[in-house]
DNA sequence: GTTGTTACCTGTACGC
DNA sequence: TGCGTACAGGTAACAA
């Protein structure tokens, strides 16, 4: 699943390959992925040239030279350059050097076209490696739910999911379920330097391939080895050798140390 | 205004 | 072997 590490990871895989390039043309099928007119943006897309590869939080910012496509990958999206068509394949750009697909077996993926980046994501939170601690304590502050729905609510934050939410929170020794306005500052302070580390550490291994996540050339992340809590329930805490354990929490599967979590 | 819940999706794992 | 069922979870829409 596609958080923060993995699309930046997409990201720095795909620029070198698309970037500068033009598209000559552009197929959607008639899928749920594709937002608005379909038709009208692959007429739209003929002829432009992809000038820029970025990155805001969870989705994939194209800019073009009269346009721009916000791709996110959902649950099992994946762009890859080419590559062979699938069955599950719903988009085909083919450029003026090679062929970028979007491939989403379960369909939880979007992407978009305008003359601009969509303005919701404009309006999302900061990037977490960017972050001030006083600007993550501030926006915790505001939050009376735990303090994993507010790492995953990506107004507060964007680029955490489900992953990195378990593993900040283990690093940090702050228990899932504790209220994010409760926090007190050392313990913001924390789960600050936990996220940013737990962040910076995962790009460093091209991501976490959990199921079937992998980069634009197909290849898979590394980070998922380093997973300390993250679907280890039953297991031993690396720390302290008790239980991890397992709850639902903001309707996701959540994965802690009792002993070390407090 | 804020927080919580549900629908959308299908491949995979598991039990019988 | 084959079938049914639970589970995975990001976002948007809706309910409380």
């Amino acid at each position: 699943m596609p958080e923060l590490p993995e699309v930046e990871t997409v990201v720095r895989s795909l620029r070198p390959l698309i970037e500068g390039r033009r598209i000559l043309s552009a197929e959607f099928d008639g899928s749920r992925i594709f937002r608005g007119s379909a038709e009208g943006a692959a007429a739209e897309l003929a002829g432009q040239r992809i000038e820029h590869v970025g990155r805001m939080g969870k989705f994939i910012a194209i800019r073009l030279d009269r346009g721009a496509l916000a791709v996110h990958l959902g649950m099992t999206g994946r762009l890859l350059f080419d590559a062979e068509p699938t069955k599950w394949t719903h988009a085909v750009f083919t450029l003026d050097s090679g062929t970028l697909l979007y491939d989403d077996p379960r369909q939880f993926g979007r992407i978009e076209y305008g003359p601009e980046l969509p303005e919701r994501l404009l309006l999302l939170g900061p990037e977490p490696l960017e972050v001030t601690p006083q600007e993550f304590a501030r926006r915790l502050k505001t939050k009376r739910s735990p303090v994993k729905a507010a790492l995953l609510n990506q107004s507060v934050l964007r680029g955490v999911g489900n992953i990195y939410a378990d593993e900040a929170l283990f690093r940090a020794g702050i228990r899932p379920d504790a209220l994010a306005s409760r926090l007190g500052r050392e313990r913001v302070l924390r789960l600050h330097r936990a996220v940013q580390e737990v962040l910076s550490e995962a790009i460093d291994s091209r991501g976490s391939s959990v199921s079937d996540y992998v980069d634009a050339e197909g290849r898979k992340g590394g980070f998922q080895a380093s997973h300390r809590v993250y679907r280890r329930d039953g297991q031993p805490c690396t720390v302290c050798g008790s239980e991890i354990r397992r709850i639902v929490l903001a309707q996701r599967g959540t994965h802690f140390c009792a002993r070390c979590q407090k």
